[in-house]
DNA sequence: GAGCTATATCGTTAAAATACGATGAGCGAC
DNA sequence: GTCGCTCATCGTATTTTAACGATATAGCTC
């Protein structure tokens, strides 16, 4: 049909409230653990580049990045453990999105502090 | 003089405006350094504990964490190094205490994602 | 001074993270 | 079907982290 089709991989933002505590030792655990996933350059670049194109973009971070098609797919794999990130297979390449609530989530937590 | 001077290491916070970019290749970086500092249990359960005892504790840390002594001036010395706390001698003790400036620009650069 | 306490640092070990190239799996085009 | 493209996973080497006990340092108190 249309020549070029939004992939529409990602789905909206859940806007459910997080009704789970900002502290306590859940907590600690969940934050060390987003903290962990953010805690590298390259994921930071990631979260920026798929953050400012709302859409989902595949490998193309791997153009945007100074490392090998491998690493940016672990580095994307540390970030999907981590919920921060969600992929969606399209086709033939694979869609990420950021995880607006685990995104909300990590803010909680560091604003917590 | 007095028989309990409060020690005082930790000066008051410093309540400048932060006039760094949020964004860009230094603010990822910085993002990076500080959230794999936190990424940790035990330095978010530090950094949690420096935060309810306003005023600095030393030792104290050791015996509320379930790890050696070393292990945890370890996780005092990577929160230092990436400027979250800042520890000050007093007398035969090292008092730490949370650098707010640090986690302000923290707060600050998660919140920008 | 000697002795005690509190903390940092050293040395070591085990585990995890980071990076890469090579390989494999899935899908579309032909 | 085969080819080509995209991406994940495997295998591996190197580096870093995390933990501990042991040791060194610095400052009180006597």
């Amino acid at each position: 049909m249309s020549d070029a089709a939004p992939p529409a991989c990602c789905p909206p933002s859940d806007d459910r409230p997080d009704l789970r505590p900002i502290e306590g030792d859940e907590a600690d655990q969940e934050l060390a653990a987003l903290a962990k996933a953010v805690g590298h350059p390259a994921r930071v670049q990631i979260l920026r580049l798929l953050a400012r194109r709302a859409s989902c973009v595949c490998g193309e971070i791997v153009d945007e990045l100074p490392l090998a098609q491998s690493t940016v797919s672990q580095h994307l794999k540390v970030l999907k453990d981590a919920g921060l990130i969600r992929g969606e297979i399209d086709g033939p390449r694979t869609c990420y999105c950021i995880d607006n609530r685990a995104l909300r989530r990590l803010k909680a937590l560091v604003g917590g502090l």
